[in-house]
DNA sequence: CGCATTTGTCAATGATTCGTTGACGTAATG
DNA sequence: CATTACGTCAACGAATCATTGACAAATGCG
């Protein structure tokens, strides 16, 4: 039996419908798929699709090695691919797009190691704070914050973002440095217009949220000027890393509530969008490579500024 | 051609070195590895083994297809055990072997949340600092701390370490705070009896290796006592997150020289290795897919003790 | 309800693919 | 220098695979 290509029966099955659909699909009999997936099924001891209805219906044990084996038939196709375009340079202009700060904060520093990289390639930095859709912005990538990301696109998990709780020293000599969530209502926290609605949302380490109603007498749509006001000692703020890791490495800013994780409405992770059949150009494909080894095994801005 | 029965030849060929060698361990002959082999290049329509030279090299496309080839792999076996073990729920006893400091401080923490989730399964934790044969000790699951794995066993990377140099606050305001690696010269610096000779190997952030030889009345080969020794405000220690990280939340002790990151002969991945069989068992599996998770996006003792 | 069409399965069969054998040339080793 | 090991190739038998044709069941349509 050829083995991948079952796998690849069995997929195609699944998303036609039927076996017969599948096999006109695949261009052979419906006496192959049948046999392509009874053997499979005879080959892992379970059933795959319900027998008991014509209308083909995915067994448990289905659908989790449907999930599997187009994992895997990616995974193999990936590697065709990569070693298929392994000569081919990357060349010509690679759209990118990213958020305002952390495209100008992360992607345009990594944007000249890329370059560097490959001589031939040219880049063009896209920053926006709109969701512009992947197609009519002619991007061939996009770095996104999302818990949601476009379903349309291939998007995938590059890192997982870490935002803390900060002020500056000046601010917390004169002020006092929060102990509890509760304390913060006390002190002057930065809202982030676009995300928080002027309640932090705080996971302790066990788990359990707790929700702060923090007030600010001034707000921002833009949080390079929240960190400026923050450095300016003119109170508290949740910041991502990648934006203050630097002012936190030289003191200019300390963190507070370390065993507090701040949860904002577009979570944590970083994604890489594009749409299907942009995966393949080398360009893409060399910005992926470069920047996932880029932030490995952590982020630059993660990199300094350790300490208890 | 059987795609993946070539693909699992050549990742075979690469291990082992020679055509001839992989043919041996798959139990086959030489001419049906050197032809799938070379129908995988005509397939690529690249070369991946150097044909100049007896001794196998890897072209860059080898290199490259290897890797992926790999994944790929990985991947097929993980659907297949995926869907073979949906129904299994895991029993029984499960046998982990960790180094003592490393299982007592984090392994054993962990062993009741997958307690919790599975009632059906008993665990033993075997702590060691020897490298005892995974068969011998009857061991399903063992935790290494290592640059090279057993070569009888699958091996998994789980994690990469960090660790740190880090003193007392009490020690660095008696003695001050070193600046730079080759202050440590005039401190007294704990030295791991099994790790590092006497000098510690620092690595900056351009990547660069300072060697500083380092001076300790007191040497340990147990590192839980030279976290005890460094807490006692006695000197100043490379020490593994893992270990330190409460102490360094509770501000018992305060990282230094974070700019340059510690290099051990060990390394810093953390792998499990378990016998090629074991990975189908159920427990195992589960063992890995909780701890991985609970190791994510990272390990409980990074999420606690951030600051600048 | 009856009929036509579609679907899924099975056995038989021819077509295709695969692994081995044996030979050869080359490199490495003692 | 002799021997052993290795990688490649062609030929061939063995093994596997896809199709065909038949059959029963389900579905759709008039």
């Amino acid at each position: 039996m050829r083995w991948l290509a079952s796998w690849e029966s069995f997929v195609r099955v699944v998303e036609e419908g039927s076996m017969a659909a599948a096999a006109r699909r695949l261009d052979c009999t419906r006496a192959q798929v049948s046999k392509q997936v009874g053997e499979l099924e005879q080959a892992f001891g379970v059933r795959l699709f319900e027998r008991s209805t014509r209308k083909l219906v995915l067994t448990p044990s289905g659908e989790i090695f449907y999930r599997h084996a187009l994992q895997a038939l990616d995974a193999v196709d990936g590697a065709e691919l990569a070693v298929r375009n392994v000569d081919e340079v990357p060349r010509g202009v690679l759209r990118v797009g990213a958020s305002a700060v952390f495209g100008r904060q992360c992607v345009a520093p990594f944007v000249p190691r890329l370059l560097a990289r490959y001589p031939e390639l040219e880049c063009e930095l896209i920053l926006s704070d709109e969701r512009e859709d992947l197609a009519e912005a002619r991007l061939d990538l996009a770095l996104r914050m999302t818990r949601s990301p476009p379903e349309d696109a291939v998007s995938r998990l590059l890192l997982v973002l870490r935002r803390v709780i900060c002020a500056s020293p000046a601010y917390l000599a004169a002020h006092g440095r929060p102990q509890l969530p509760a304390d913060l209502t006390a002190h002057q926290c930065f809202s982030h217009l676009l995300s928080d609605g002027g309640v932090w949302r705080l996971r302790d380490g066990q788990g359990d949220e707790i929700e702060v109603p923090i007030h600010s007498r001034l707000r921002f749509n833009d949080i390079g000027s929240t960190l400026d006001a923050v450095r300016a000692g003119q109170g508290i703020a949740i910041l991502p890393t990648y934006l203050c890791g630097d002012a936190l490495a030289r003191g200019e800013l300390e963190t507070l509530l370390d065993v507090y994780e701040p949860q904002v409405d577009f979570g944590r992770n970083l994604y890489a969008c594009y749409l299907p059949g942009r995966g393949r150009l080398p360009a893409v494909r060399a910005f992926l490579d470069e920047f996932q080894a880029w932030l490995s095994p952590e982020p630059p801005w993660e990199r300094y500024g350790r300490g208890g």
